[in-house]
RNA sequence: GGGACUGUAGUUCAAUUGGUUAGAGCACCGCCCUGUCACGGCGGAAGUUGCGGGUUCGAGCCCCGUCAGUCCCGCCA
């Protein structure tokens, strides 16, 4: 029946008889000739009907409105040199429709227009409750089509190239309160016990390993009931890997060609490897970050001991109490941003003040010296000015932030700063592609509230062999890659001897027999033979958002959640049917007497 | 849980900052037009200004509440 895509079309076809299937995108009436853009998934391929040439197909041509389906045959022609196209991929070609016929009409007023020709940003809403029509649209259709080159970059490389299997993984799994809160579900035979929907294939894969499938991969959908941002949605698709017998090293390696492959692939650009790598520490200290867009400069400096013992309180007491005192030093700010905007209420304030920043000083750079505000001004003696100056090599022109605070709280107010004056001052290079990895994270950080200590990547991660003394302060053999500032992806290498694990529970004070109860089935998988082991997850949605240039996560999903995590084009979540409720109680008295069997 | 922004015709936006009949582009309907490609021309229909309350002689505009969407903080091992 069809003969081509529309926008395959091409000089190559003139002459030709062909069958097109598509959407009308547009309709020109001439009186006499009419013009069809005719759509579909490929681009947009030119119609010509008029009562003379196509006598059969012009009443039809009369009667067609925007978003019509329709089959068209006829002959692909060459088109007049004066009226040849050069920005349509098929603008050398039209075809003279012998006959039209409309298989769907729109019957009803369109929520919003489809044609790229009349693309207008339209309301968020009406995209997800229309999203169908939304996909038609060019950038959304385009999208599509990206994320499903970069699945398959993924899979001929990992398959292909590498040997990976790809194993599907339980969607039915264990609740782990750790961690993000889980999606429930109840189970109806199993009356009044709960399944949850996995945040991950962690367990599982592990597991593989230790089963010998050596290389393990898969796209796997991801589920965390978590409040949403623009980079993070409920449900999720990871690229979830696991190898054997690899170090850190050669995980990276592999991945980093992973990588390299894909942006080949999608983007024909070639990617320099290796990439460059920051430790954690590195990366805290130079950007207040642990994700740093280095895109761009602007790297803080940290003038602690330059400023201890000024006169200034906000600064001397800070770094008493253990706090810190950072600069991000701004080539030109001074320039771009006014004195007003930084005062108390201006945008740079309350960017900081979002962060946790109770004040924001600064200097301003002058041709002839340096221009403070109160505090700074009368407690900083030359000498500390002359070294905060060589410091942060600052010239005039420049503007110099302070944070001091915490240094959780400081990195955290200087990297939003950063962020947002990159942004403001147009720092950020266009199509630039910086990625880099992150590697030697902490094992655990303090949680203050719950007074005790947490694993920051997850609690089977390997700690470093040099720190295995001291585990609260070990650094972990875990790694993060990020693209201009976004976090794709992270990894570890994990641990497969029962003592280090057992040490690692002690540590965030998981009891032997919590741990037994929460993970009971690895820690009795890891006492069969395992090999050791590591793997990478990426995040997709994130990743194909980034090669797309969209600055939403939902972009890059073909039925994404709003951010009250709703489905507007399904409506859900909604209420059950009360027969539905039913059969879980009934189930559930049924078996309530029955003995809960523990794993372990 | 908290903060901010937005909501006007099918849609994208406007409405001189509280003033008379809420306008325009696109879409839709009708008529005209044989080389356009964001075609063009003439005409038409289309509005509970998200919803509820309040202030006022008078509210799209101000106030309170509420709903929805977005961005951010908390949260996200």
């Amino acid at each position: 029946m069809r003969t081509h895509y529309c926008g395959h079309l091409r000089a190559d076809h003139i002459d030709e008889t062909v069958t097109l299937y598509g959407w009308v995108d547009r309709r020109r009436d001439h009186g006499g000739v009419i013009f069809v853009d005719l759509r579909d998934r490929t681009g947009v391929a030119q119609v010509v009907s008029d009562p003379e040439r196509t006598p059969d197909s012009y009443p039809v041509a009369n009667d067609l409105r925007n978003e019509y389906v329709v089959k068209v045959t006829g002959r692909a022609s060459r088109r007049p040199k004066e009226s040849l196209n050069p920005k349509l991929p098929t603008g050398e070609v039209e075809i003279y429709a012998d006959s039209i016929e409309v298989l769907s009409e729109v019957r009803k007023p369109l929520p919003f227009q489809v044609s790229k020709a009349e693309s207008e940003s339209v309301r968020e809403e009406l995209r997800l409750k229309y999203r169908y029509l939304d996909l038609r649209r060019d950038r959304m259709a385009r999208n599509l089509m990206l994320r499903h080159a970069v699945v398959k970059a993924m899979r001929r490389f990992l398959e292909d190239q590498e040997g990976f299997v790809e194993v599907e993984t339980p969607i039915l799994t264990r609740p782990t309160p750790e961690g993000a809160r889980d999606y429930l579900l109840p189970s109806r035979v199993n009356g009044g016990q709960w399944f949850a929907l996995p945040q991950s294939p962690q367990l599982f894969k592990q597991l593989l390993m230790v089963s010998g499938l050596d290389r393990y991969y898969q796209i796997a959908r991801c589920f965390r009931d978590e409040d949403l941002r623009a980079d993070r949605q409920p449900e999720f698709t990871q690229l979830d890997m696991e190898m054997s017998f690899l170090s850190e090293e050669e995980i990276i390696e592999l991945n980093e060609r992973l990588i390299c492959h894909i942006f080949k692939e999608v983007k024909g650009l070639d990617i320099p490897r290796p990439f460059p790598r920051l430790t954690y520490a590195e990366a805290m200290d130079r950007y207040g970050s642990d994700k740093p867009d280095t895109r761009y400069g602007l790297e803080l400096v940290d003038v602690s001991d330059v400023v201890a013992d000024c006169g200034f309180k906000v600064f001397s007491g800070t770094v008493k109490s253990g706090g810190v005192v950072k600069i991000l030093p701004i080539p030109g700010g001074n320039d771009l941003i006014s004195n007003v905007r930084i005062k108390p209420g201006g945008d740079l304030f309350s960017e900081a003040a979002t962060a946790g920043a109770k004040g924001l000083a600064f200097i301003r750079v002058r041709e002839n010296g340096i221009d403070t505000i109160g505090a700074i001004k009368d407690n900083l003696n030359d000498e500390q000015k002359q070294e905060i100056l060589k410091r942060t090599d600052a010239k005039p022109g420049h503007l110099l932030l302070f944070a001091a605070a915490d240094t959780s709280t400081a990195n955290k107010t200087l990297d939003r700063l950063r962020q947002v004056v990159a942004k403001e001052m147009n720092l950020i290079p266009e199509d630039a592609v910086n990625l880099l990895w992150v590697t030697e994270f902490p094992m655990f950080e303090w949680n203050s509230d719950q007074k005790r200590f947490e694993a920051v990547h997850h609690p089977f991660t390997a700690p470093h062999p040099d720190d295995i003394s001291d585990l609260t302060t070990a650094r972990a053999q875990a790694y993060d890659i990020v693209l201009n500032g976004f976090e794709i992806g992270g990894g570890s290498l994990r641990i497969y001897q029962p003592d280090v694990q057992a040490q690692v529970f002690e540590a965030i004070g998981l009891s032997k027999e919590e741990a037994s109860e929460k993970f009971g089935f690895l820690l009795e998988a890891f006492e069969y033979g395992t090999p050791p082991h590591g793997g990478i997850a990426y995040g997709l949605d994130r990743l194909v958002m980034l090669l797309a240039g969209e600055e939403s996560i939902r972009d890059a999903i073909a039925f994404p959640k709003t951010q009250q995590a709703r489905c507007l084009l399904t409506d859900a979540p909604s209420g059950v049917e009360e027969m539905q409720m039913k059969e879980l109680h009934v189930a559930s008295t049924f078996k309530h007497k029955q003995k809960v069997r523990d794993f372990g």
